[in-house]
DNA sequence: TAGATTGTTAATCGATTAACAATC
DNA sequence: TAGATTGTTAATCGATTAACAATC
């Protein structure tokens, strides 16, 4: 087992391998090997054994891996062993969805706020949440020890917001904003922005 | 200028230039540098010089690059320099957002029709389009010509909706839902999961 | 002109793949 | 046991960076 600093483009990996190890899991399989793995997930056989290599001998030669033990493993790296609260920063439609949103539960994530700065949304209750004001912004995510937020405000006002986050000891963000944040480097920032992945795929297209 | 096949890596980095050349260009700024650029979307200046340069010569020494021309080229690079039709399988919170959306106009698509499967749903409309039923999906994409589709059904439902989509004709899909799809190499693929976002920063938190 | 910045080359760095001994 | 599959090594492949001549 390897203990230096393991690559981002591996970590990135984890969550994809996870997601289909618990749905295999779901459906009834308890075993897998690194071939069945990888034709799932569309990465080789030998990539998935070199990636789960950095972290440890989660295998066994002949039989291939344990799946329940397998997603254990990863959970625990992936630092989803435990379920954190997130925060949803803006009440649009986008903001709306997420905080309705079903599929964070057996992932690692759950809703525990949400915020807006229109005085009519304000105080308005979404699936149960209390929209509260981001005036309060930094308050309350401190006070609640927050660490990851989903950030759904306009491109505008994104970076102001994220400025905040980062005074309120934030240390994910995940941007649905499209616009690139800067941030210091102790804060990580995912994209999740719909042109982006659609101009991705058109440039192929004839 | 280059004429080999282009990375994908390379490829995928182009519309995040691109998002912020439009920014930059909308307050105002006409002109920037590969440093400039870099520091604002957090890639090295080499980085940005040596993507561009597979594709033409786009700047000029001493002044750098002409934002109007440079955001010109790399919508004709990402074939956005057009408005695409695409269709939302799926009208839950998640695809009554996206069909709601209002960013996609200036970026190369626009919502061109909405499908359901649920009986209550198929006939209403969402923002002004009629939710149409899924069982006519392979007919009514072929007729309409759409090669580009955010999928938003239910995990469980995915691969059987990709797989009509494959065969309607579909050449990329924007897949919402947390799973990988076994697509064949000429239909493109790319996934939103907050999930998988979210635990790609998990892992760096104490 | 002098300063700035490109496009490109060569060097470096890092990631992926292929192969196989170990072993279940 | 025989077959299967891991974890790991070495080789290959590809991406990034540094440096600089060209030139605006």
């Amino acid at each position: 087992m390897n203990t230096q600093k393991i690559p981002d483009i591996i970590v990135s990996r984890l969550p994809v391998y996870l997601r289909t190890l618990q749905r295999m899991s779901v459906s009834g399989i308890t075993t897998t090997s690194s071939q069945e793995l990888g034709e799932r997930v569309g990465i080789s056989a030998a990539q998935i054994r070199k990636d789960l290599s950095q972290f440890g001998e989660f295998g066994k030669q002949g039989t291939g891996y344990y799946i329940p033990f397998l997603i254990d493993k990863l959970r625990t790296i992936l630092k989803v062993d435990r379920i954190w609260d997130v925060a949803v920063i803006g009440m649009g439609d986008m903001g709306h969805a997420i905080v309705r949103y079903q599929g964070f539960g057996d992932r690692g994530f759950q809703v525990a706020m949400c915020f807006d700065s229109d005085p009519t949304k304000i105080g308005q209750k979404v699936a149960g949440y209390e929209v509260r004001d981001t005036r309060n912004l930094i308050k309350d995510l401190r006070e609640s020890g927050i660490k990851v937020v989903m950030l759904c405000v306009p491109a505008a006002a994104a970076q102001e917001v994220a400025d905040k986050l980062v005074e309120a000891g934030v240390r994910g963000i995940l941007n649905y904003a499209p616009i690139s944040l800067s941030v210091p480097a102790e804060v990580k920032v995912q994209y999740i922005d719909p042109a982006i992945g659609l101009q991705r795929m058109t440039y192929y297209l004839p």
